[in-house]
Formats: structure tokens, sequence, C-alpha cells
DNA sequence: CTTGAATATTGAAATATATCTATTTAACGA
DNA sequence: TCGTTAAATAGATATATTTCAATATTCAAG
């Protein structure tokens, strides 16, 4: 289990700190949480998050752009998926910390 | 090992976004990845990080009012340290996710 | 080729972040 | 108290993010 030894890479550090940054937003992990269970569209995601279409829209762009969530178009609807493995780390992370600050 | 039933409660998100906000940026990663290791001063940190004094401070003191880092003060210097749980695991992601980048 | 449903884009406005220079505060020792 | 070192703050500017309303695109059905 190394700890020290295993320092950031520059590189890494650049492009890490903006899948984080799309997560620093609580609409954002919402829905990554929502996506996170199965593959869903636009639709699915803005009521679920209580969000306009364009805004969830701009979410789900965003976020596709730094390589948070991948896309597969189905007729007219557009299902976003959750494939990046730090995302699912995070997501996990969020869900001990809420687990150990409930168990105190 | 529980993974669903385990939904992120909303209070709980909006307190950790703006925790994983702070981590959304490299030259702040790379603040807490030096300041994991040991308690360290603004000068230390200035210089590590090749940052001004004042940008220093003025992100020491956001993450601060965050959560992020606590310090304390020892005469004319003041130590931050990160005593946060969640951003030590989130640390831990990070060190894991690079580790399974470059093994691939 | 027109229509309706689903999603995406645009442009503007509001707000938030980041960075710089200069100044200020705090603690300490002579 | 004065001078020095270390850190914090202020004010200005630049840049980025978020949101909204309106419009545009894409696809499938008929």
């Amino acid at each position: 289990m190394l700890k020290r030894g295993s320092r950031l890479d520059a590189d890494f550090i650049r492009e890490v700190s903006d899948v984080i940054k799309m997560l620093g937003h609580a609409d954002r992990i919402r829905m990554v949480e929502y996506i996170r269970e199965e593959e869903r569209s636009v639709n699915q995601i803005s009521d679920w998050c209580g969000l306009s279409q364009p805004v969830t829209s701009q979410h789900l762009r965003l976020m596709k752009d730094k390589g948070v969530l991948s896309c597969r178009r189905e007729g007219t609807k557009m299902f976003y998926s959750l494939p990046n493995p730090l995302v699912h780390k995070m997501l996990d992370c969020l869900a001990t910390t809420q687990e150990d600050m409930m168990r105190r």
C-alpha cells in the first residue's frame, strides 16, 4: 500500500483537475450519481434533477468534453453513461464519507 | 459492500461539492498533496508550487474556508495541515488512478 | 417534405474565480 | 519602539462559469 513515492505527475494533475472541476457542482454530482446507475436520456436527467433542458444539456456537454461522460444516440434520444473510472472512485469516496459521517 | 441504496443526501452534496470544487484546480491539488505529507508554512508552499505569496495565501484561505485545510500559528509562521478525510480519500483515488493508467 | 419529439446551440447577462501590485497586519527580537 | 520576517488583505483587472430565453438541429414517422 504505497503512499510516499507515488507523487502525482504534472500532466496527470492537469488532466484530472478538469475532471474534478466537473464534480465541483452540486447539480452535476446529482447527475453523475443518477447516470451511474444506468445510462439515461437527457429528459430523464433533467426531470430527475429538476433542471431545464438547455441547462441539463449544457452540463452534459461540458462533462462529455472533459471525459467524464460518454453518450450514444438512439433515435431522437441521447443516452449518457459514465465509463470514467476516476469518477466512479470519487463517487465511492463520497458514499463512504457520507456513511462515516452518519456513523459518528 | 453496499453500492445501491446509498444515495447521497442533498445537504451532503451541497457541502462536499464545495470541497471538491477546491480540488478542481491544478495548483491546489499540488498544494494539498504537498501539505498532506506534513504540515507546511506558506513560504514552503509557495516555493514548492512556484506561486507568489499572495496567490498562495489566497488559495490557502479559500481551502481553509471550505474546510479543506486547517492552520496553526507558530511565531510569525503559519502552518497548514490537511485533516479532511474526504480530501485524503480523493488524493488516494488520484494516486491509484495514476497507477492504473501507468500499468496499462 | 412536413411534422413532432428530443436534444443541442447561441448570445446575452449575471455571477464567480483567479491573478496582480501594493499595502497592511502580526509576531518577534534587539 | 524599531526593524525584520512571514503572512494576509485590498482593490483592480481579466477571465471563466452559470443561467436563461430563443432558436436551431437531428431523427423518425407518415
